[in-house]
DNA sequence: CGGTGGACCTGCTGGC
DNA sequence: TGCCAGCAGGTCCACC
C-alpha cells in the first residue's frame, strides 16, 4: 500500500498529535508480523515520551526521549492511525500505544506484510534494511549523475531499477508507473539504453510526481487512509495507474497494462517510448 | 553477482 | 447465492 508520499502523509499527520506526549501501555494483539514482534517490545516502549515521527524510505521511525526509535514498516495494508480517545478494537487491529493525554495510536494490518521493532539510536543505521536503502528521491542527492552511474552497465528494466530500494527509497508500483508515464519512458526499457539526458529527466520527474502526490495527501484506492484515518485524493489525478484501456491524458491513445515480473505495469504506447 | 519467480497473508472482485 | 481464480500499494529468499 504506502509508498512514499503515503508514509510521508501519515508522518506528517502523526507528529503533532503525539509528539511530547507519553506512552502509558502498549497492547500487542498479534505478534506475527513479518518479523514476529520481539518479546521485550512493550517493555521498551511504557514510559518513554515522543520526541518526532520521522520518515526513512517507506520506514516510519518514531524517536523517543530518552532514547531508542520504534520503527515501522507497513508493508501492503498496514493502517498507523490516530484516534482521540479509545475506540472499539476491530479485526486486524495488532497493536495499540496509548498515551497520557487519551489519544489511541493503532497499527492495523490484514495482509501482515508489515513490520515493527525498537532500536537503540547507534543500532539504527546499522539494521540492514535501513543500512541498504538508497538515496531519498527527494533529497539533492538523487540526482542525474547518481541515477546515471545506478544505471549503466545493468541490463535491468527502468521500472524494476526505481523500485530498488537500495538505489532509491521510496517508490513503489504506482510511483514509478506515474514516474517513467512523464518521462516518456516505457516501464519495460532497459537501463543500459537510457542515457544521462533521460536519466536527467527521471530526475526531474521524480519529486514532481511525488510532492504532488503528497500535496493530495496520497494515493487510497481502498485501504490507505492517513494518520487521522483519511483518504488521500491522489487516485483522482494518476495518469496511468489502474487506468488500463482508459483515454490517456495526454493523447488519443488508451493506457495498456501488461503483468512484468509478477507486478502490473501500465503505459501509454504513443506517449512513452 | 545479477536477475527472476515464488512465497508470505487476507480480502475483494468478477466470472461462472 | 456460492465458489473459485486472480489480483492487490512490498519485501525476501532460493535458484539459475
Amino acid at each position: 500500500m504506502p509508498e512514499l508520499p503515503e508514509v510521508e502523509t501519515i508522518r506528517r499527520s502523526l507528529d503533532p498529535l503525539i509528539r511530547g506526549h507519553r506512552i502509558v501501555s502498549v497492547q500487542v494483539l498479534q505478534r506475527q508480523l513479518r518479523i514476529p514482534v520481539a518479546e521485550d517490545f512493550e517493555a521498551r516502549l511504557e514510559g518513554k515520551c515522543v520526541r518526532c515521527v520521522k520518515r526513512k524510505g517507506k520506514y516510519v521511525l518514531v524517536e523517543l526521549d530518552p532514547e531508542d526509535v520504534w520503527v515501522l514498516h507497513l508493508g501492503m495494508s498496514g493502517k498507523l492511525t490516530c484516534f482521540r480517545k479509545p475506540c472499539p478494537i476491530v479485526k486486524h487491529d495488532h497493536i495499540v500505544v496509548r498515551f497520557e493525554n487519551g489519544h489511541e495510536l493503532r497499527y492495523h494490518d490484514p495482509r501482515r506484510f508489515g513490520l515493527t521493532l525498537v532500536l537503540r539510536n547507534e543500532e539504527l543505521f546499522q539494521w540492514p534494511p535501513l543500512s541498504h536503502l538508497g538515496v531519498d528521491p527527494l533529497s539533492a542527492q538523487f540526482n542525474a549523475d547518481y541515477l546515471y552511474s545506478a544505471m549503466r552497465n545493468s541490463k535491468r528494466r527502468v521500472k524494476d531499477l526505481l523500485m530498488d530500494q537500495t538505489v532509491v527509497a521510496g517508490l513503489g508500483n504506482i510511483y514509478a508507473n506515474e514516474i517513467l508515464f512523464r518521462t516518456g519512458l516505457r516501464p519495460t526499457r532497459r537501463v543500459g539504453r537510457i542515457n544521462h539526458r533521460l536519466a536527467k529527466r527521471i530526475v526531474e520527474a521524480t519529486p514532481a510526481v511525488l510532492e504532488e502526490a503528497i500535496r493530495w495527501r496520497g494515493t487510497s484506492f481502498s485501504d490507505y487512509r492517513d494518520g487521522e484515518d483519511q483518504k488521500g485524493e491522489f487516485q483522482n489525478h494518476l495518469q496511468v495507474y489502474n487506468r488500463e484501456g482508459k483515454n490517456c491524458r495526454v493523447c488519443p491513445d488508451k493506457i495498456k497494462k501488461l503483468q512484468v515480473g509478477n507486478r502490473s505495469v501500465f503505459y501509454c504506447p504513443t506517449c512513452q517510448t
